[in-house]
DNA sequence: TGTACATCAGTGAACGCGCGTTCACTGATGTAC
DNA sequence: TGTACATCAGTGAACGCGCGTTCACTGATGTAC
């Protein structure tokens, strides 16, 4: 059966948001043109009237990655003033998303990465950095409002927020998705936000 | 050039010590029996000499590093009785053997291990679980020893801490191998030791 | 609004390539007497 | 200690398979007059 026409504007983020899905699941290795092209509902050689090769699409994956992360942190701006409520509602997001979110990890430790072009590795490294930026931001903000002096400076503890999400997502990923991600995550906020008032 | 003949046992563990340096590097997607053969001085048809197939060598990789994180775990409860100290001494241990321990998240993010047979993910859940089991006893001795009440388990504060070393090397990672992994997780450290004493 | 033509987004067949694995072989190493 | 034979660990050639990508094609959609 003959696919619908759709613009390429409309191909192109159904192409890599369907890497994403695969890749959150499955991981990079087996993400093949042949298996992308049936979920997205085309054969192989259509996905090349919309991305120049593999490589194109994936890249475009990494940018959705990275709108979607930043997305998220600028949504829990919106949504309170208070420093420390915005942490423990990102917390709360990354335990909710944790299957789809699955596709950072996979793709931050996947050879497409560490053997891949230099430039693919800077693209993402900018991303994760802006959005660690942003928790940095808001952990600074926290300081200045907390009472305690921090043994450490803003920066390396909003990399120890972001490893609470990684560590969760190792446990939950081994223990076949039944490791209680959630409880986890509110146990060790308790511990973080310690750190911070 | 013809190599040289060595029994099995010996060609067992170079093959499972070559793959885990590879996967350190490159990870596993592009790790074939051809390079892993290159790497080893044989020929790839030789490695079907010792192993049943790429399965079982890749078994055998993963049995090797559930061996090297509990070897460092005794190694460190052998160099002193405090536990605060064998704590730090494991981070310190962390850090110097970052480049070599990549193995570990390249495997847990893998696709050898998602897609894999389901006897794989438990196998390596198992191995980390033991070795997160050695820190979470230590966390306990430390609990019990300092004078806060700590608002979270010992198991919660061991994932957490595992945390801080997967956090390091995601960073360590992206950033092309400049991070200061050495100072982050000295930080990090103080910040964490804060929740014990 | 209708017609003529250009562009666009789909198709299936074909390609060269590297993969994991098997196989018949060879000569070095180990064992029995 | 020397000889005869079995086992073991190496070899290169060959296999079937799925991969990413190219290409000539087709018919639907968009544009100009």
């Amino acid at each position: 059966m003959r696919a619908a026409k759709r613009h390429t504007a409309f191909r192109r983020r159904q192409i890599g948001e369907a890497i994403l899905a695969m890749m959150a699941r499955d991981g990079i290795a087996g993400l093949s043109t042949a298996r992308l092209a049936r979920r997205v509902g085309l054969v192989p050689s259509a996905l090349y009237r919309h991305y120049k090769n593999k490589d194109e699409m994936l890249d475009a994956a990494i940018d959705l990655i990275g709108e979607r992360l930043l997305a998220q942190a600028s949504r829990t701006r919106a949504a309170t003033g208070d420093p420390i409520r915005q942490l423990e509602l990102l917390l709360a997001a990354h335990a909710r998303h944790m299957p789809e979110n699955q596709a950072i990890p996979q793709l931050l430790f996947s050879e497409e990465l560490s053997l891949g072009p230099v430039s693919r590795r800077r693209r993402t490294h900018q991303k994760l950095r802006r959005y660690i930026g942003e928790i940095e931001q808001i952990i600074r903000v926290a300081l200045a409002q907390g009472r305690t002096r921090p043994a450490a400076d803003a920066r390396t503890m909003s990399i120890m927020f972001m490893g609470l999400v990684q560590s969760a997502g190792i446990y939950w990923r081994l223990s076949g998705r039944r490791f209680d991600v959630a409880r986890y995550l509110r146990q060790a906020w308790r511990l973080f936000r310690g750190l911070l008032v």
